[in-house]
Formats: C-alpha cells, structure tokens, sequence
DNA sequence: TGTAATTACGGGATACGTAAAGATG
DNA sequence: CATCTTTACGTATCCCGTAATTACA
C-alpha cells in the first residue's frame, strides 16, 4: 500500500510558522527541525495546492497574494489547535466532567450517598451521575467510570480493583417471621422456608455454610425475588422471610433486634466490597479524587466494622 | 537529531473521521490506512494529550466526555483545514487576485496602456497593479509579477522571457533643434551636441553604430537627462536635443515630420522587447493568462513595426 | 462465524540531516 | 563574510502493514 498522507495540517501549521518567524530557518530553528526539512515541507504543500505560496530570495521570504490568503486560514486553524490542545490537556488534569458511578442499591443507600455531599463540595466542577443497580453493568456501553461491586462479582480483566472493606454475610429475619415460622437449627431447615432470592446476581442466592465436616452450598429459593439486596433488606424487615444480608446493612438492626441471626453458628460468608475502575492509561482525574475519597473514608476500618 | 514531530494537527483529523465514522476500521478504509494504523495513532494522541478520548470495546467506540469536547473542536479544525484547501486550490486555477505588472513608461503609454480594457474585460475578478519605470525592478522585493523590459536589461537565471517584438532604436531630433544646432554628419559629431540622457539605465546611454570599418560605442552626455524614456522623448519632441528612441514610440513623428532621423547611414541598433517573470513551479492563472494575453497581441508583428 | 480493536513484529518508504552550492545584503 | 534558501544524497527512523489475539455480537 502505498503511503501518501498529505498532512496537510501539519504543513499548515508549519507554513504559518514560517510565515510568522520570517524566514524559513528561524522555523526550522524554533522546531527543530532543519532548513531543509522546512524548505520541502512547504514546497510539498505548494505543489499539494498547485499554488506558490511564497516568493523566496535568498535572504527572505515574502507571502503571495494566495499565500497571505492561505496564512490568514492557517493561523486561524494553528490557534484552534493549540487551543484544542491545552483545553483538552486541562481536562485531563483538572477534576471536572460528569463521574458515571454505579453502586449497588443497599450500599449506596447505606454508606455511600452520605459522603458524597462532602465529596461535591471539594470539586465544584465537578458532576455526578450515580445509577444504582446491583446487576453487572458494561463499562463501555454505560460509560461507566467506577462501578462499586461485590468481589465475587469480578470477572473482567484490565479492571483496577481497590478493596474498600470486608463484606460479611449472615443470615437473618425478623423476629416476627421468626415467631409465626420458626427457627432453622440448621442449613438444610431453610429449604421449608421463605428464603428471599435476589434476582440481579444468581450466585448470591448460593448460600454457603461451614459445617464442621466442611462446606456445603443451599442453593436457596422461596416466594419473594427482588432485583436489589436493599429491596431484600426491606422485605426482610417487614418479616417477610429469611435473607442473607451484608453486614453495612444490617449490623444496628441486629443490636437493636429488629434483625435475629440465624443460624449464626455455621460461619458467615465473607466478601469484599470493592471499587472497580477500567485500567486504562489515562485516567480521568475524577476517577482517580473519587476513588482516593473513597478509600479515606474507608480506611482503615470501614465504617460498618467500626465499633465492635 | 530525535525527530518527535508531534503530529497533533493531522492526529486530530484522524480523531474526527474516526468519530464520524463511528470505528477505527471504517476510518482506515476509508483513508486507506490499516485499523492497526489508525489504531496507533489515536493512541499517541492520547498518550500526547493526557488524556482518554475514547471508549473501546472490541466492536465500538464511544466518545469519553473529553473526547466529545475535543471531537468538538477537531471537527472544526478539519472543515477549516479543507476549506482553506479548497480555496487555495481554486485561487490557484482561477483567474484572479492582483496582477503587478511592471513596465517602462513609454512602452506603456504608447502600447501597452491601449490594450489593458479589452485584458481587464475579459477577466472580471482580477485587479491591476501597473508600475510605470524605467529602472530595473526586483521581483521578489515587490512582488512583480510580470515585467515589460528590453532584453538589454535582463540579467536574472531563473526567469522566462518571452518576446514581445522587436525593438529597433533609431537617433532622432526635433527639426527646431537640428536648425538651430546643425545635422551631424558622423557619430562623433554627436558629442557636441545635446545628447538627452536616461538616467536609469546607464547602459542606455552608449550609442553604437556600424560604421564600415567596424561597431563603434559612443558615450554620450549633454546638458540634460531624465529617468524615463518617455520624459526624454516629449523633451526631443520639444526640440531639447537629440536622443535615441525606439521605433514603437517615434515611427508616426518620424513620419508626419515632427522628428527627423539623425545619422540614418549608420545601421541603427537592435534590441527586443520582452515580457518576463519568474521560472516557478506554480505559475499563477493571472500570469499565464496576461502573458499570453500579450503574445497574442504582439504576433505575429507587433502593432509598431506593421504597414511598412 | 464474522468483525472490531489491539499487540507484536519486521520491513521499507519517507522525510530527515548533512553538506555543498548559489545568492544576497 | 555571514546567513539564507535550495538541491543532492544517504540513511536512520518511524510508521505502516501483516498476522495473530482477544473480544463481542
């Protein structure tokens, strides 16, 4: 294939230089470039457009007519460019744009949207669209610029994945479901109850246990389905039937008994919550103050481990 | 030398056809380049700016917020760029812009000046800058399109010059003058004589004849001299003196009688009048067209040496 | 399965620099 | 004489294409 990329804006940009300078050399000087490498570039671009853009004498160079023409375009598109260039360039640098965040529902409600007023204070430009769902979202298609997941529900690669706390499971209802239903007293039990499923993600209705002869896996079902863990959570406090519920959510509604363990003797499931951002090589500055805000406010101990 | 010409200018049309294309690999068709080419160059742009300008999955692309801001002005910059081309390129085949046309004085007035309206009519979009003088003139400095000289006067490589017509120089005086001063009767005679000088083109001033013996050069001078041909012409009409003159200007005086040829026996010198501009690749349609224009007019005899 | 984006790799054309010539102030 | 433009020439560079990979529809 044969090559013949006129590039006919660089050239552009390079008459104007000249142009500007004064002479051929003083361009070539000020870019770099050699006398000669100015002297072709500019010929090519004349015999490009079939009009001569410059008189030369030996010691100078003077528009024609076309050419003063020519120069009045050029310069026009040179200042757009570098215009073009160092906005573009501020952007990158500076926290601005709309941040896509997807969150889960539950945890969004729970522990995220109470630090985003402080968040949108530090960065007056900045703005955000926060869309919560618990089903796994495509980055490209959404335009997504972090999404806060669970970690079992990692599995694309070329994603930067930040840990921002332990998400501990337990099993639980309402007293009232309780008293009118009864207390399993062990996994097998929960088959002949109303065991809440969560639409959005299949494998979080694979409960797990660790019996003390190892682990076994109730694939759980009932009545109820909801396509979020928050609708779940409200279910389940209106003692609707038995969840597996995340610890942020749940941990004052069990001291406060709103909430009753069950079966809390066969050991939780553990997960973790994790902010998850595309690895790519320029990254948005928004993303990264985001993402650095968020593991301030997690770290050391995420808010729902605090105080035990 | 590192060569890291950075591009950015024909990086941003990519961009934008790249947008507008809605892919990578539509864009490299459609600019014959590989999608590995386009690619890649996308890439550097990014890299150069800091700065993601677009979302990849492997079966589209979709703008970041930066990249549609940029796409924004990229899509100008590009419509800039071809328009400016456009209207070079047209410039560069249309028959406009300004004419300069440098000629002496008394070839103007006497022939060239006559057939200026029918050139002017003939092409309505172009102007005419007309400089009348006798001295030799620098093309670049003034930007001079065409010249009207007299082969005499060329000295410069890199210029065409096309022939006008003959130019036959005869010495000539006022029969006022000739009564008062006397006839000479051999060219040494001559320097007793007011001999009217031109002060532009010194070479001008060396009178030569054939005499049987051989070329003889005289160095004339007198009392009086003026820069132009055509000043020293109305000053021999008015009986100042005696002058060399070109046919074109003197052949009715001579003869309806208002000027008498003085030394008729010596063979009168020849030169030639000749249009001449710059040996460039991108001749403008304005020269081509003017020069031709006066071609024409001068063939096949040129209007001074006809009904003889 | 077909197409799109990306990467690695190798080659070749391009566009550079060097050097010299011609020219000008 | 210094500096400017241009040309010729050789070459290193860079960029492209090919091909393979991965991903998506």
């Amino acid at each position: 294939m044969i090559r013949e990329h006129s590039d006919i804006a660089g050239q552009m940009l390079l008459f104007a230089h000249a142009v500007e300078q004064g002479s051929l050399s003083a361009a070539a000087r000020d870019l770099d470039l050699s006398p000669s490498a100015v002297s072709k570039q500019i010929r090519r671009l004349e015999d490009h457009l079939g009009v001569r853009l410059l008189n030369r004498s030996t010691r100078r160079i003077s528009m024609t007519d076309e050419g003063r023409a020519f120069y009045d375009r050029c310069s026009r598109v040179a200042s757009e460019v570098a215009e073009a260039e160092s906005m573009v360039s501020a952007m990158g640098t500076r926290v601005q744009g709309t941040l896509r965040v997807v969150a889960t529902v539950a945890f969004a409600k729970a522990q995220l949207l109470p630090l985003i007023p402080e968040f949108m204070k530090s960065y007056p430009d900045l703005k955000m669209e926060l869309e919560l769902t618990d089903r796994t979202v495509d980055f490209v298609e959404e335009n997504v610029d972090v999404a806060i997941r669970f970690s079992e529900q990692l599995n694309d690669p070329g994603m930067v994945v930040r840990s921002l706390g332990p998400n501990r499971r337990v099993i639980c209802a309402a007293p009232s479901y309780l008293s009118l239903n009864g207390v399993p007293s062990c996994p097998e039990d929960l088959l002949a109850h109303n065991c809440l499923r969560v639409s959005t993600v299949q494998s979080w209705n694979d409960w797990e246990f660790d019996c003390g002869d190892g682990r076994r896996v109730l694939h759980v079902g009932g009545r109820f389905e909801a396509n979020s863990a928050d609708a779940i959570y409200h279910a389940t406090l209106a003692g609707l039937g038995i969840a597996r519920l995340s610890t942020y959510l749940v941990a004052r509604d069990l001291a406060e008994g709103r909430l009753v363990r069950v079966l809390p003797e066969y050991t939780h499931e553990k997960s973790e919550l994790v902010a998850i951002y595309p690895q790519r090589r320029n990254l948005t500055p928004r993303v990264r103050v985001f993402v650095d805000f968020l593991l301030a406010a997690m770290k050391p101990v995420a808010p729902w481990e605090r105080d035990k």
